[in-house]
DNA sequence: TGTACAATATGACCCAGGTCATATTTACTC
DNA sequence: GAGTAAATATGACCTGGGTCATATTGTACA
């Protein structure tokens, strides 16, 4: 017997794992737009009613699979498995994972970003931003970054950014390959970008 | 007998100009998704369809709004009119002013600045980033941001954090006022956030 | 004024996302 | 098993964005 998790449960998990990897494999064949929900229920195998049982809109599914994606990139981005020790150049490293992730084609990118910026929700972002937020505390830990500053605040800093560079790399804007760019902009917000006139108390 | 405009293009201007007005208005009355197009048009007094006519889109209203606010703005920022002489100010005061413009109530601006990312166009988006990126190229000019830095990729950056830090307040995370969050944020961007041990070489 | 052509306006229509009353399945108790 | 209540699945249906063939209006030229 099943350890622990009623039939129901389990049903349910099945279905909405099925429902995500159709929906991922339908999105990166035909693309977001062309891909109906009713061919994501018809090839899971249930009705499109059901699909707004798991997700509350089309576009849910996005954050969702992110947020998966991301749970795995945790671990990677632990020491034991090969991360580096300087907290900077995990985050440096975050970014450049998911950048490549195939998630992150340019179509899906721009949706999963207006995603996470629509309703009140948000949860996506937070699953980057809490990612982010948690590399920037140890790096503050680590005396990498200034610790007076939120780390909240910063790893938020560094999703749009990420994001900014990302979108507009894939718009045709490209001075360098992406992973260079990425450590670029971290560097800036790292050094910041200020000139030899400015001056200032605070 | 308009000085040279055909009455064609005299009524097609005043058609997209009411339409415009038209949605704006109905937008901050009952809301971005409340209002459908049909009640826009009703309003404006043309069919259905004409609203295609002039704009793709429903969602591609929102950047026109905004380039008109934007090009008045960009008027505000020139020094005859008491901008400050700081380049950097006047970045701050600009931001400052976007923010309190009646467009970026909560619900619009996240429409917008989604909106900015979808498809290709990304017009807006520029037209506030063209904006940054100029008053940058000035700030560089001035000494007050370094000048080996790319006008354009800065004001990206600049405008990446801005609608983080405006959709982040309106989310409810607001650790200051805003005017206030969007300085610390300028500041932050300048100063840059190194910790004490961020020792690099480039 | 008449006519030919292009620009613009129109609204019936299509389509896909999202809702909801109903049907089905599961779990639990006797 | 039978009975019952809650969870879940279902697909007819509604709604509103977006399309397009057609009608209307403006322009140019004789």
């Amino acid at each position: 017997m099943n350890s622990t998790l009623s039939r129901r449960e389990r049903k349910k998990r099945e279905t909405r794992q099925r429902l995500m990897e159709t929906a991922l494999r339908l999105f990166r064949e035909h693309g977001y737009d062309a891909t109906t929900v009713e061919e994501i229920t018809e090839a899971a195998d249930v009705a499109k009613g059901t699909f707004f049982n798991y997700f509350e809109t089309k576009e849910a599914v996005l954050p969702a699979l992110a947020g998966l994606r991301l749970q795995q990139l945790e671990e990677s981005l632990l020491p034991e498995h090969g991360a580096p020790a300087s907290p900077v150049a995990r985050i440096k490293l975050a970014l450049r994972l998911v950048a490549e992730d195939p998630l992150s084609d340019p179509a899906l990118t721009r949706r999963l970003f207006a995603a996470g910026m629509r309703h009140q929700g948000m949860r996506p972002v937070h699953a980057l931003m809490k990612l982010l937020s948690e590399q920037v505390r140890q790096a503050q830990a680590a005396g990498e970054i200034s610790a007076d500053l939120d780390p909240i605040h910063v790893g938020g800093m560094l999703r749009a950014l990420f994001f900014q560079q990302v979108i507009v790399y894939h718009h045709g804007y490209r001075p360098a390959p992406l992973p260079e760019t990425l450590d670029t902009m971290v560097n800036l917000l790292l050094d910041g970008i200020a000139g030899p006139n400015w001056r200032q108390s605070s």
